[in-house]
DNA sequence: GCATAGTTTTTGTCTAAGACACACCAATGT
DNA sequence: ACATTGGTGTGTCTTAGACAAAAACTATGC
């Protein structure tokens, strides 16, 4: 039926390795001509034919790349060294106390034994024995670093993350649930969601659950709104604030470009809070947009907004 | 700065149009060289640049391909043509009873006034007045629909859209808690999950509610799981189903291929239940695989399931 | 009248190399 | 110390043509 692959034991096509890599068509053609990698083979009818190794080394250069690594430094490296520069860089910027990390090991534990239900109660029992925001700033933030360093580095599989992200979410719209509404006429009002091809709903929920325990209003859109449809929905529900959440997996150009978009489009009088893992946020500064560096400094800038304009 | 655009009023650029639209850059290209159509303007460095009317109006030729068009004789028609396609359609399939649609309206003017507590609340209410089948089944299944063809008229905004989704995302993330939780034991055990390209998780929550009220026990990976995570994640849980929703977004090649290798790697002894508006469950019958026609029918393949191998 | 098999059309994706804007980095000049 | 310049790295867009896969149509046989 499908002739195609069959050179060799499995390979992919140059689509499907776009969907798992998110490296563009484009992308993978202009590395292969200058740094002669990837360098696939052909099937039937000449077209590329990726194995699988080759894939894989294109996760972890990706999974660099977005932790601020040039491709013409990395591209051409053999798989060693890359695995070698991606242990220094995830055991380097790990501010978090030793006893914290041995107490999270119990839910990496858990989503190792896929344990869902474990898991949640876990999560749900931490709640309860610090409170909303601590389960939010010093359980779930790490966790989500450790899950995604355990991923990279081959120790924990897709369908873990998976897992683990559905029970975190599960357990953080409960929280929001059990979290006194809010007054309608709470302020400010923030409408959170993210860019169109940010697919990652977690720091938005995290924010909201941080959001609300301040006292805001949220509106919610969830994820990849069109940029001119967060203008909409910010006048449609008077709000004050537009909340946006980043990963590091987001071009940083489009980032740029689309907050500059938007704060154009934007009444000056709507501010735009950006937070998340997407290094641009650090690195430049937007004329009108405000870096949110971690959650738990949320509170400050919702006082901070109050007394300017409360 | 930024010197494109400037040529008309408003114009996006190609990458932008395959963002917001789902048609890819190449497709848009081929378009343009055999109908005529996008006929997008040039900017300062003659790239395309397309004006917002004709993005709009491929997002309407769009909706008409997922239901069943072919783009040879659509896409050169005029907007209003189109138009009338699109009215012809959506009035056509609505075996939904007058009265049920009137009651339906009002979660539609809630929309619409952009009120998210109250839609949220009437959800909840709906969900006490009738319970939970019949809350997924009669209110949020027909829902769907209704919102989905108003999209398409133009009669509601993507933002309004992405509204409703969150807010049923939160009343059906409740109702699952509510019910009374699952013993580990409980059979069969059912893991939910979409294929890669599909992002849209509410048809899973739906049938994971609905399955969790027939007393199975359901793992939720979320949305967008790679194939071979799915066989892995069915093994680890020790799952008797696979349960997998697909909308009509889908390229029906691709679900289809996508299923035939999904049985094909999975043990003969999980089942694979099917579900959602993709029109492609329906024409081709695919073995080893169960199309779900309607959710209020699940119970019956639970049921038909226990009878099996309980 | 209708099923099956074979042919044609439609459709989207892939290929190739080149051009070029923009971002980054370093070395120069004030 | 700091602005300006220039070189280089990088990804996206451009072109037209080729072609596989799917859908639609046609012909044949009963």
């Amino acid at each position: 039926m499908n002739d195609r692959a069959a050179v060799s034991p499995i390979t992919v096509s140059i689509a499907a390795v776009e969907r798992d890599t998110g490296l563009s068509k484009d992308t993978l053609r202009v590395w292969e001509r200058r740094y002669g990698f990837p360098a696939p083979q052909r099937d039937a009818f000449k077209e590329r034919a990726y194995p699988l190794e080759q894939v894989e080394k294109l996760r972890v250069i990706k999974r660099l790349l977005d932790s601020g690594h040039r491709p013409g430094r990395i591209v051409a490296m053999d798989i060693d060294s890359l695995q070698t520069l991606g242990d220094a860089l995830s055991s380097a910027p790990q501010p978090i106390a030793a006893t914290e990390s041995t107490d999270l090991r119990i839910y990496i534990d858990l989503i190792k034994a896929h344990d869902a239900d474990g898991l949640r109660r876990a999560l749900t029992q931490a709640n309860m024995r610090l409170g909303v925001a601590a389960l939010v700033c010093d359980v779930v933030a790490p966790l989500n670093v450790m899950v995604g360093d355990a991923w990279m580095r081959g120790q924990l599989e897709v369908f873990e993350e998976h897992m683990y992200t559905e029970c975190v979410h599960a357990v953080l719209h409960q929280v929001l649930q059990q979290a006194a509404q809010t007054a309608a006429t709470a302020r400010p009002r923030v409408l959170l969601t993210t860019f169109p091809q940010e697919p990652h709903g977690l720091g938005l929920l995290m924010a909201q659950v941080m959001l609300s325990l301040e006292g805001c209003k949220c509106v919610s859109l969830g994820t990849q709104t069109p940029i001119w449809d967060i203008v909409l929905a910010a006048t449609a529900h008077r709000c004050d604030v537009v909340a946006l959440s980043f990963t590091a997996s987001q071009s940083p150009n489009y980032v740029v470009n689309g907050l500059e978009e938007l704060r154009q489009k934007l009444p000056r009088s709507v501010a735009i809070w950006v937070g998340g893992s997407s290094s641009v946020l650090l690195r430049k500064t937007i004329e009108g947009v405000t870096p949110i560096t971690n959650l738990a400094a949320l509170g400050q800038f919702v006082s901070a907004w109050r007394n300017q304009r409360g």
